[in-house]
DNA sequence: CTGAAAGCGCTTACAG
DNA sequence: CTGAAAGCGCTTACAG
């Protein structure tokens, strides 16, 4: 009787009482069958459309075997990243008639399996996991599991059959070699701890970078942790108590370039003209920070119709390609400059003009 | 026959036939039945997890008439403010059973029904809206809806039922009052166009503020725009366009301050030297932006929370409030202070020694 | 064009 | 403790 009290649902039966035909004929006017009548057809339907009556789909996808939802698995929801990508595949899979089911996974594989199998328990019909820590373990499933799964930015080492992924070494060799070439000898590398593969690959890139132009990959300057600005704090102030400090840092991601941005600055060190700093994914906030980032774009909102659309064709059978390497973008802003350390008088002087925090200048109001 | 092929899922008769027993005892079994003998129940639970069965939650939420689903629509899901929410509201669910099904509205009131329609379909248990466009309208809806609507920070006028809201009034009050403490008398306020509640309401709050400290709300000094980034920069070049410009600017949220702080620099403007700038909602990136930036908190995470708990008790028939206000925080950071306009020619110091993009500066190396 | 019937894969009184 | 039966609300051959 109460509001939250389950009411049964109103059902083609009950429209078709209304409207004197069998429900046969209700159900076939609802999905617009040519079989039909034409007017009995509006007839039905204006009737159905004045008593707010909804189809079932749950029914409908017990009776059909599809449910038209994919279901999509993240590491974190609110990492803006991730975001974005989801958003991107919402709108795909909404404008071929699917609803997104979302779930976290925490970067857990473990969780990661679980969240999956409520997926195939939901009977989605496709599943889109991003950052996947199963990976390739997948295949080993997909011979039991009638659902297709499409992996973004794959973390598990080996290949999936579906994936859509950023071509990480040539990325992260590309900005690394930039920031030698702005005269660069001392780059560090901050990586994300966790035997994350996107890691090992802009490690490589780096890496590929340097000794390409004959200079030492230098333990002291590799320094790995959490992909947050938070970690991106601790691994700049790790590097600026170095005896002999880089002169430019290549961060994981956007996120922990701008933790460093952050704790150079609490140095009192002037980005880029002490350190230069580049990020990782040129998230939207990324050239509205100061200085505008530096960073290597990832084209997510292109990553998520991509992956939406390897599903889809796998879910009505067309064929297409099952696989796809994204290209990254080098995007020079502000934070990387040619290195000057002579130039650390500037930062003092910037020191001396800095706002103070109004907390300790309301003494001088 | 190929990957892709629905291969009919294995069902509950399957296993009942393995383990020789009726379907009825292998349901029983699988929902950890207390009637049924507890070897039997291990060995039933043992072959279907042999089997890699998963239980059809369709088929259940058919035979139920709960889908243990809760449908979220939010305007964008990139948008960082309601990432973080909806990342609460996940977790929320999932501690109490639930799925969530998740859609973009677009901010808009047509596109929101649809996607509420699409949820009402997929027989969701419940509903979370965030920032509904629509609001109170679903009252004429819910006597006919079988599905509890929860919204987050309606922006609708009116009441709705249930609710959570962030108090914008005392909390747009209290960030403007702080203004004032610091000393500004020409304090603007950049709102958000398109008739959104909160709006309204932070607007009444500014004005509030003003009127208690004797100082006039000029009109000059009230613009609206989209609460982007995009949007802060161009309503903050309108501003600094003014014969006298403000010595502060609040802002409608954070996104569109951060783009505020972008204009002031970009016109070589120090914050908060030259111009204060406040925020509004304290995203995660706010206390990294330079200098970090005064914003009043929503509690994000705890909205989220509570929507999710009203919903969950709607459903479950227990008795709880079915609306909550919560209270915003001031967070004082770098990006407020005192106004000191004749400190200008610091500004004009600070423009000589900011780093030029690695573009113009390539050229020095 | 229309209807009666079977079936999708579960749950759950009901009878034992 | 177990099973047979009915039912959830659709879809879709099949027969007319």
């Amino acid at each position: 009787m109460s509001l939250v009290a389950k009411k049964a649902a109103i059902s083609i039966k009950d429209i078709a009482r209304a409207a004197n035909v069998s429900h046969s004929t209700v159900s076939r006017a609802l999905r617009d069958s040519s079989l039909v009548n034409h007017e009995t057809a509006e007839r039905i339907r204006r009737i159905a459309r004045d008593s707010n009556f909804r189809v079932s789909a749950v029914a409908r996808g017990l009776a059909t075997g599809r449910t038209s939802t994919i279901g999509v698995v993240v590491t974190a929801i609110g990492d803006p990243f991730n975001a974005e990508v989801v958003e991107s595949i919402e709108e795909a899979a909404n404008a071929r008639g699917y609803s997104v089911a979302l779930a976290n996974s925490g970067a857990n594989p473990d969780r990661e399996m679980k969240v999956v199998q409520s997926f195939e328990e939901r009977r989605v019909d496709g599943i889109i996991v991003m950052s996947s820590r199963v990976g390739a373990l997948y295949v080993t499933h997909l011979t039991k599991m009638a659902v297709p799964v499409v992996l973004i930015n794959n973390q598990h080492p080996g290949e999936f059959v579906y994936s859509v992924m950023i071509d990480n070494v040539p990325a992260s060799e590309a900005a690394t070699r930039y920031l030698i070439q702005l005269g660069h000898r001392r780059i560090a590398y901050f990586g994300r701890r966790g035997g994350f593969q996107a890691d090992t690959e802009r490690f490589a890139g780096y890496r590929k970078a340097l000794e390409a132009a004959g200079l030492p990959v230098l333990d002291e300057l590799v320094v790995r942790g959490e992909s947050t600005p938070e970690g991106g704090m601790r691994a700049m102030q790790q590097l600026l108590d170095l005896p002999d400090p880089p002169t430019a840092l290549f961060c994981y991601n956007d996120t922990s370039a701008i933790g460093a941005m952050r704790a150079a600055r609490l140095r009192s060190l002037w980005v880029p003209g002490d350190i230069s700093i580049m990020g990782f994914d040129d998230l939207a906030i990324a050239s509205y920070v100061d200085p505008p980032l530096t960073t290597v774009r990832q084209p997510k909102r292109h990553m998520g119709r991509i992956a939406t659309e390897i599903l889809c064709n796998l879910l009505n059978g067309s064929k297409s390609e099952s696989s796809r390497r994204l290209q990254g973008e080098l995007i020079v802003r502000e934070s990387t400059a040619p290195p000057k350390r002579r130039a650390r008088s500037s930062a003092q002087h910037y020191r001396l003009i800095r706002p103070r925090s109004p907390a300790k200048s309301r003494g001088i109001v």
